[in-house]
DNA sequence: CTGTTAGCGCGTTCAG
DNA sequence: CTGAACGCGCTAACAG
């Protein structure tokens, strides 16, 4: 009760299974039109469906291409993802999608499958890490990589190559300007803000988040202000509550303390849906934005633009990211087309918006 | 240079194919484990990865399940996509992604190529649709769907089944009390609304969104409420937006007109996505929720819960129903503890929250 | 232009 | 308990 094979249709059409092959498939040379209608009624009468995994094994190309990303339901990877999928369609590859959570090992593990399946390529887009206790993963994690790309695999990065990875043959990096941003969005904050500023990062050693704290406090640098604090929690929404809690806490006892001269603060939260996290927790302990601090984000994801006040944001060409990951990997031309196509690279845009505004 | 064969890793080892096949595979007979030894010593030092394709081919089960969705990046599909991933990880399956944008035409397409892959499994997330237009596609997804299942394929469809399927073994639906749950929203509504309804649905045959209006009208008679004039658009923001529109002009001329007894209204869109993008364009108008009007949603998207005010709305549980999906593809016992961990299938809980509270 | 042959890498009978 | 042979479905070299 198995799908119909080639062999089948070849039978029922009276030619051989090598000429049904190439009339059903894309073969460089064309067998006699009429021989081949027969061989596509056959085809079509039997529902025959061609069976990927044989193809695969014979052309040993599987037309699959492997995405990781932390959490698919995160909006940020969900759009990276879009853009991946779209661009996999174009190319008529299509997509195996892994989630990770983030660790290292994981990642590993995901990489190895998609090699065991014969993904032509992988995209990875989650934050890299550079933490002591994933330096083991990391390696791990770079090994299995290199191996994957020794056997003619192409892998490309968002952000930051693995940690401890040689740069093989078919191994490329998005690279995405997090540091630059975040030090254009302090630099027009710092025009409009007065008073200090805060950073709610994500761990120590998260890349990303890394590369938006160092960014922002250069920003700051070069417009004349001190460096802001930095508050570490985790790269969600809930780590950007736990923060807003404590500096609900701080702002509440600035506002009824005597020096109330303390000027207002300016929350960078390193990603929007952190900075949404925070601005719920200022809320919920009865503070108002911009009326009792300010708040910015990073990323500008869809789904958050309507949120009130507005959020001042970095806005980030996600769906792009994953499509130029994707092209990066593909066919040579494609490649080469997407990286004509956008020269310089990912590049973004500092939004401000409501949340940032200095008017009480 | 292509990754290192199983062929490889036995003639390193001094034995045969079959040997090094049964120590690195769960087979049934155990060889020395001496002899074990060596071949996963080999295996190790060659960098060995097992090609899934030949093991499919071999055995004929990929180990892959297809998953079609309109759009990864809708947070609620989104949500499912998370709890399909999770289910196919636990069972050490993979998950292939197509995203299809709704029409069922592609939907076929995508089945087919997961046919061709020869995934075991098929979940498919998207609400069906039953308009004239779509007719011919269903058919056609129809047909392909019965062909995958006659091939020994799985299938789990959430919400509706498709259209014009006859359910052949290996055809099931995950059934959603979308219309009950409306009916029940609708009710308690009722209770503190005043005003009259007006529904923000998708286009007319979108099953899940017909389901929903057609359950809130219910509600709205069982509660001894004349029933919700219905306004069709798009099923997401957008579609949400310009029905905002339109009901902004008409809220701000009954506001302005002498005949300022009007009630105020109750909007309820068929999904949170919608009710979010409907609210912006009142705000845009100068409106205020819940001063001006209420408005409800349904879904409890997870990344909108931080939205104010706060929406009230249908909390479905979108990573379980992605699960359950999965687990009723999957091996027989996986399907029937799914079944029993929750004998009566999806459940929902209205939950009223700011947007719809009567005081102004 | 078509048919035949030989693998792709692996699981799984069968003998030994 | 091990090894040799065959077949999964298809493509790519040859031969006719």
């Amino acid at each position: 009760m198995a799908a119909s094979t080639l062999t089948e249709v070849a039978r029922l059409a009276g030619v051989s299974p090598a000429t049904a092959s190439r009339v059903l498939n894309g073969s460089a040379r064309k067998p006699g039109e009429d021989i081949a209608e027969r061989v596509r009624q056959a085809a079509e009468s039997l529902g025959y469906v061609p069976n990927a995994q044989a193809q695969g094994l014979a052309k040993s190309s599987s037309g699959l291409i492997g995405l990781i990303v932390h959490d698919i339901a995160d909006p940020y990877f969900a759009a990276v993802a879009r853009g991946v999928q779209a661009a996999a369609r174009e190319q008529h590859r299509m997509v195996l999608l892994a989630t990770t959570g983030g660790g290292p090992a994981e990642e590993r593990e995901a990489v190895a499958a998609f090699a065991a399946r014969r993904a032509d390529s992988i995209v990875i887009a989650g934050s890299r890490s550079c933490r002591d206790e994933d330096k083991e993963g990391n390696a791990e994690l770079a090994a299995e990589l290199d191996r994957y790309c020794r056997n003619g695999g192409q892998v490309a990065v968002v952000g930051h190559p693995v940690v401890g990875a040689t740069a093989p043959e078919g191994y490329h990096v998005v690279k995405v300007p997090n540091q630059e941003l975040a030090g254009r969005l302090a630099a027009e904050l710092a025009r409009s803000w007065d008073g200090d500023f805060v950073i709610v990062g994500g761990p120590e050693g998260l890349l990303t988040s890394d590369d938006r704290v160092r960014g922002f406090q250069e920003g700051l640098d070069k417009a004349g202000r001190r460096p802001a604090e930095v508050l570490r929690s985790a790269f969600n929404r809930s780590g950007g509550y736990d923060a807003g809690l404590e500096l609900a806490a701080r702002i509440k006892a600035a506002q009824s303390g005597d020096a109330h001269a303390t000027a207002k603060l300016c929350i960078f939260a390193v990603n929007d849906v952190m900075a949404i996290g925070a601005a719920a927790a200022l809320r919920s302990e009865g503070l108002r934005i911009p009326r009792d601090a300010a708040i910015a984000g990073f990323d500008d994801i869809e789904t958050l633009r309507d949120f009130r006040p507005a959020l001042s944001t970095v806005r980030l060409p996600l769906e792009d990211i994953g499509r130029l990951a994707t092209l990066a990997t593909g066919p040579r031309s494609a490649g080469d087309a997407a990286e004509a196509a956008s020269p310089g690279g990912i590049t973004g845009e500092v939004t401000l918006r409501r949340s940032t505004e200095a008017a009480a």
